[in-house]
Parts: C-alpha cells; sequence; structure tokens
DNA sequence: GTCTATACTGTGATAGAC
DNA sequence: GTCTATCACAGTATAGAC
C-alpha cells in the first residue's frame, strides 16, 4: 500500500478516534512511523488531507443518496423493511467518517472550502428522505399539509447529520453497531405514526428485536 | 460593572460569534481593552472562564427545565400554546450559550469536567420533554408503546440540543428569532401526528403565521 | 521517497513594576 | 487592579542531506 494512502487512512482512523484538532500532523506522521518531512512531502499540509477525506466522503455517500431519487427498481415498493436496510447503509457511510461531524462549526471556519460540501450533502440527504417517505406514504391514507411535510424531512435531516454526535454524547465508548441500529429505529420512529397497519408489523418486529438486542449488550 | 463580569460577557459573546477554539485569551483582552495579564488576574485561564460560564448556563436552564415536571398549575393543561411558549423560552436560553453545542466533542475532550454537566442537562430535557407529551396526551386517545414513546423523546432531545448548530449550517448569517420560531415548530412537528383535534387547530395556526414570518423575511 | 534538523507562528501563562 | 514585558510550548511547515 503506497505511503499517500497510508497517510489518508491513518489520518481518518485518529481524526474519528481523538478529534480533528486533536490529532497533530506529527501523531499522524507518528501512529506511521513515518517522518513529519515524509508526511509533507505527500500532503501539503492538514488542509488538504482534511480535504482529500471530505472528497472520499462526498462521493460515497451523495452515490448513496442518489439511489432513492433515481427511482430504482423496487419490487416491494413501500414496504418498509428495503428502506430499513437502507438507511443502515447510510448510516454506516456516515460512521465512518463520523469525525466530519463531531465539531462542524470550527471545521467549517477552518476549512470555508468544505462549506458548500456539506451544504450539498443536507441538499441530497433532504432528497433521499423526500423520496423515501412519498414512497412509503403511497401504501397509507396519510396526506400531510406541504409545510408539515417539509418539517417531517427537514427533522429527519438533522436527525441524519447529528445522531453519530448525539450517540457518542451518552456512550462515550463508542460500538458502532448498537448506534447505527439505534440510529434507524430513531429515523423510522418518525414516521412510524404515519405509516399503515402492514408496515407497522415490521416496525415493531424491528422494535422488538433491537429490543432484545439492547438486553443482550447490557449484560 | 465589574472588570471580572465584563470578562465573562465578552468571552460569551466573542465564544458565540467567533467559535471558542477560535476565540483566544487575547481576543477577549483585546475587545475589552484590557492586557492579558489583567484578564489572567481575574481567571486562572480559559478553562476557569469556559467552566464558569458554562455553570451559568447549567443553572439558568436545569431551572427553566425542571419547571414542568414539578407540575405546575396549568390552568389549561393539555393546551398546546402553554407549551409552545415554554419550548420558546427552552430554545432562547439554549441560543445564549449556543457556542457550548457548536463543538460539542472538542470542548467535552478539552474540559472533560463538563461531561458530566452535559449527561444532566440531557436528563433534565428528557424528563421535561417527557412531561409535556403526557400532558399533550391526555387529552387525545394516542397510545404508544413504551419503545416508541421513549424513542420520540430521544428524537426531541437531540433536535433540541441540535437544532441551533443545524440551523448554523443552513444560514450562516444567524437570526435569532427565525431560528428559535423554526426550532419549536420543528418540535412540535414531532408530536403532530398524536395531536388531537383540538390541538391540531392551534398547530395549523402556528404553523400558519410562521410561514407568514419567512415570506415576509425574504424580502 | 524518506530522513533530520530547524524555523515560524499563535496561544497560554507568569513575573514584576506601577 | 492593571500594565508591560517575557517565557514556554505545541503544532505547522520548510530546507537540505541521503
Amino acid at each position: 500500500m503506497k505511503t499517500r494512502d497510508r497517510i489518508l487512512d491513518t489520518s481518518l482512523r485518529l481524526f474519528n478516534e481523538e478529534g480533528e484538532a486533536h490529532a497533530t500532523t506529527l501523531d499522524i506522521a507518528g501512529e506511521l512511523d513515518i517522518s513529519p518531512g515524509n508526511l509533507y512531502y505527500h500532503f501539503k499540509g492538514k488542509d488538504q488531507i482534511i480535504a482529500e477525506l471530505f472528497e472520499q466522503f462526498q462521493l460515497a455517500l451523495t452515490q448513496t443518496l442518489n439511489a432513492p431519487v433515481e427511482q430504482p427498481l423496487h419490487e416491494h415498493k413501500g414496504h418498509l423493511e428495503d428502506n430499513w436496510y437502507y438507511l443502515y447503509v447510510v448510516l454506516e457511510e456516515l460512521y465512518q467518517y463520523r469525525f466530519l461531524y463531531h465539531n462542524l462549526d470550527d471545521l467549517m471556519r477552518r476549512y470555508p472550502t468544505l462549506v458548500r460540501g456539506f451544504r450539498r450533502i443536507l441538499a441530497a440527504k433532504r432528497a433521499a428522505l423526500k423520496a423515501i417517505i412519498s414512497s412509503l406514504f403511497e401504501h397509507s391514507q396519510t396526506t400531510l399539509s406541504k409545510v408539515q411535510m417539509d418539517a417531517l424531512v427537514e427533522n429527519m435531516t438533522l436527525q441524519l447529520t447529528y445522531w453519530l454526535s448525539y450517540d457518542r454524547l451518552l456512550h462515550d465508548q463508542s460500538d458502532a453497531q448498537r448506534c447505527i441500529h439505534q440510529g434507524v429505529l430513531q429515523l423510522m420512529t418518525m414516521i412510524a405514526p404515519y405509516l399503515g397497519e402492514e408496515q407497522m408489523d415490521f416496525y415493531r418486529e424491528c422494535e422488538f428485536i433491537f429490543d432484545g438486542m439492547m438486553d443482550a449488550s447490557e449484560q
């Protein structure tokens, strides 16, 4: 594996584990057993490392987020299960680059270039969630005012943006599995009241499974 | 006004405006036209300033958050309007110390003492929201599973924690009025599906007012 | 490509005069 | 209480040898 890529990988890991602000170029070089000078041969500076990591992130995520908008052939359109797994995938991708959201304010101040990117991602999230909700609502008699629909989408977008940070605030030792599972459940709870009976059956099932998971992990 | 208090005030303002990490002791001293040495006469360091600001914040907020739990005499118990204004007050208090949440991760890493405090506040938020929801649900035929109820409370707690940061991500020039108003609307949207007809009338009214407000501010 | 050594910068913090 | 120095340190970045 090329040094350049190893630097990116290690940076990502350290940023996630120790926070971007706290992980210095020296730490990264040290972790890799290379000299700081070597690191600066491959990257102009920390800025560039962050920028490239963000690029990776944005590329992977927008691709995923565009899927439901482009209406792939859903055999069971409107079925909750598909969306459940889909959100799971999205949260997993967010989790890989979670450091980006842990200190969003500072990050955007120090690297103003990223702001546009974050906004684009936000828009993609909104679109994806809207597509999911619309698809689910086709099978229930739900009608929402435009304002209410927009507010629901906005709430879910916020949730999708900050869930990982919120979870970290609660449990400092992070268990990715639990965190992501619960994140999906939380998201689904927001649409639960609008679901049809058939869909609710699956929701309750997941609720139940998750509850069991929690009991198991508490021991 | 005593210098000590002026330091606290100015620090709070600068932290909110420029971010805690970016506002240095020199900036604060400069803004007040006093010397750095003078600042360090009054405070051992930045840590102490942060700690005292957090203390103020925690004191004010927990007091507010305890109110609905201690069941004050509500003439119109279960009426949406009271809760609407209550949430407005809570968000206003959060807004005053918004810098605390803008870089939560870094802040907790650098001042680990604060972690317990943040968790306490989280618990208080949960309790307050639970009390509000319960009171509102008495007047509708809603019944929720325990899991669903907890998830709803958790979602609202997250929303109450990160709304201000989220809003900032969207609109960089912050308009406190709009931000707080919309925050309350977003929170209410989460319980809207469970409300009774009578309560929904008020919700729609607020929706309408807010919509008008938005149109006006867009010009 | 990789290293060592070094310079530069910003920030936190202290000492001692007034 | 307030000021003027001044220190100490960590983190970023560069120069030049190998």
